[in-house]
DNA sequence: AATGAATGAGCATTCATTCAT
DNA sequence: GATGAATGAATGCTCATTCAT
């Protein structure tokens, strides 16, 4: 099951140029900070990805897995739906020291970016955003159905809370650069999960 | 107190490029763009700022000046605190139809965007931030001296609380072009300041 | 006798490419046109030629023998010197319905486009135009031979006379997409041959 | 009436590169070869002019009007009717030492380059083309008007006949890079002239 | 003999900026 | 103070060609 020179040579210039995009932004990402990035010739590249939104596209998607693969790692260490549903806001907390991409939400970054001329970015950082909000959904309904969390909780509702809180203080930290204002909303996004629970 | 030539040229040279600043950020946005907006001449921009920096940061306060100005508006129609409080949200909400600048807020624009080669952008946005913050602050302060609002109210964290939800339900729009998520957040917020009123 | 592998894909790419040279030109040509058109790759296409000239050279052989081709093929057809003459003629008049090259007579279209450094091209089509002119003037010394023509014909300056108004003609239907001035031209070319003739 | 700068940049770029637009063709002919022609920057010739196209068509606007030029000049020459239409021929004789235009006629090569993709080109080149027919076709009808050309001729074959054989001189010596050829081409043209003169 | 990934020079074009007028 | 022509580096991208497989 060997992976060939095109799907090396493509997983590369994506893994070395995504946290590039994620910092820079497209516009502000040039094809030689790819070069630089990749040790690779522009040709290659370009051998590689039809132009510069393919290779940024594929980057989101690679950032986003990034992004949602340290949230679900530390979800699955747990059966408990309760530690759980806090697996997906713990990451955000300065003492987590996870490995997030550089350069804060690519989400986020995306879509705050994004003007007409980016659609195919923007609409797939809009459902990366969407999926999120359903993981936490379902997480949420399935306490519910547990009976481990209100009955009365909307769940669409504490999901957007929740996000929201953690994407603040991911962009407070950009902001600010220190960890203070950043752990004191994501423990309101603790506080908002634990209230949702019967138990807390 | 007349306003000179090179004050009036300046202002409309501002006026005419912050929108195009908000949507595109500064990468995107090329000397052509703030020459066809204004419809000066590129050596008319450059004889007003000193580079294309130059342009960005007063834009910005331009841009942030426009998007606290429609609250401030909001909140000093009431001179009761309850209702100043309220009218830090309310022009989030759809049915406000409120004139927040083109292209989402501007702190939030430029702090996602700005890598490290644009500090200045940054630093200004993250004032910003910090000053809305204080506004929300002392407007609880004093709802708190009051004895309107819950005496044992955290000024500063339900501040963040309610600027964080503002501020996502503004980039829900941007991600899904619709208002149901976005008025869902921000009646959130709404709940999160009833909720340290004495009397809902 | 049959034909290797290799020269069969030689013959392929010749075949396939031909058209596209005599219609984009020398420059206009890219070896992406060329791997398109083969359904080859690049690097088949150099292991069989040297370079993009050597493809070109053989592409002007076979587009040049088309063209002459079609020709030979009407002319063949008589045995009477006076419809032979006629035959390199007839076939560029529109009723003919010639498979002529598309994209106009090779050896002009070489000929215009040749700067100083396609010299081999040039050379090329020059020849070809010579050794057009050579199979005219042997057919009219052909026919004063048999008596069928006027004696005092010059052959040199009508076979010149034909080709001019026959690649004047086709030149004309580039020009206009209309068949009205080519045929006249064309039949021009008629009257000049008929006027050699003894008996018209 | 001083012309202004542009005015001059734009002159001097366009009697610059037009040789080698005639000689190179469009495809063959990069904007380095502009820029070392004219002895400016790319970002000047991107000044003046909105693309490669634009400079091309321009430059093919100056080339036509030399080769046209040339021509009315010989012409203008000369009152009497005889003499005007022999003027038409004569520049293309070897003889004549003519300043047409280097590589060969502007509207014969940018007909046989000009594929789909550059149709503002050979539109212009084959309005000249009929343009030249034109005054030709006026000015055998008014050789007839005035009883020296025969009252039968057809004003509109003949022009193209002329046309037909001075275009082909032109291009053979494209071809032989001698005159001979060329010259008694030429010399058949003047013959065609002649022959609808009533005394030759 | 054929592949196709890689090269690096070159392409047309746009960039931010300057400066003589 | 404003102009707009000019710069030259940089842009995104394509080119003809090579070579390990």
């Amino acid at each position: 099951m060997k992976s060939s020179k095109t799907e090396r040579t493509r997983a590369h210039i994506i893994a070395a140029t995504a946290p590039i995009f994620n910092k820079k932004g497209y516009a502000g990402t040039s094809i030689t900070d790819l070069t630089e990035a990749t040790k690779l010739t522009s040709g290659s590249i370009y051998g590689n990805f039809a132009n510069k939104e393919e290779v940024a596209l594929a980057a989101l998607d690679y950032n986003m897995a990034c992004f949602c693969g340290v949230l679900h790692q530390e979800v699955n260490k747990h059966k408990n739906i309760r530690d759980r549903l806090l697996g997906y806001i713990k990451p955000f907390h300065s003492s987590a020291n996870s490995s997030f991409p550089v350069g804060g939400c690519p989400m986020v970054n995306t879509l705050t970016e994004a003007d007409d001329t980016l659609e195919p970015l923007r609409k797939k950082a809009a459902e990366g955003m969407l999926s999120w909000k359903q993981d936490l959904v379902k997480t949420i309904e399935q306490g519910i159905a547990e009976g481990v969390f209100k009955a009365d909780t909307d769940a669409g509702k504490t999901a957007m809370h929740i996000i929201a809180l953690c994407e603040f203080g991911t962009l407070m930290y950009s902001a600010t650069q220190s960890v203070k204002q950043t752990d004191e909303v994501v423990n309101m996004a603790i506080d908002v999960a634990k209230n949702i629970m019967i138990t807390p």
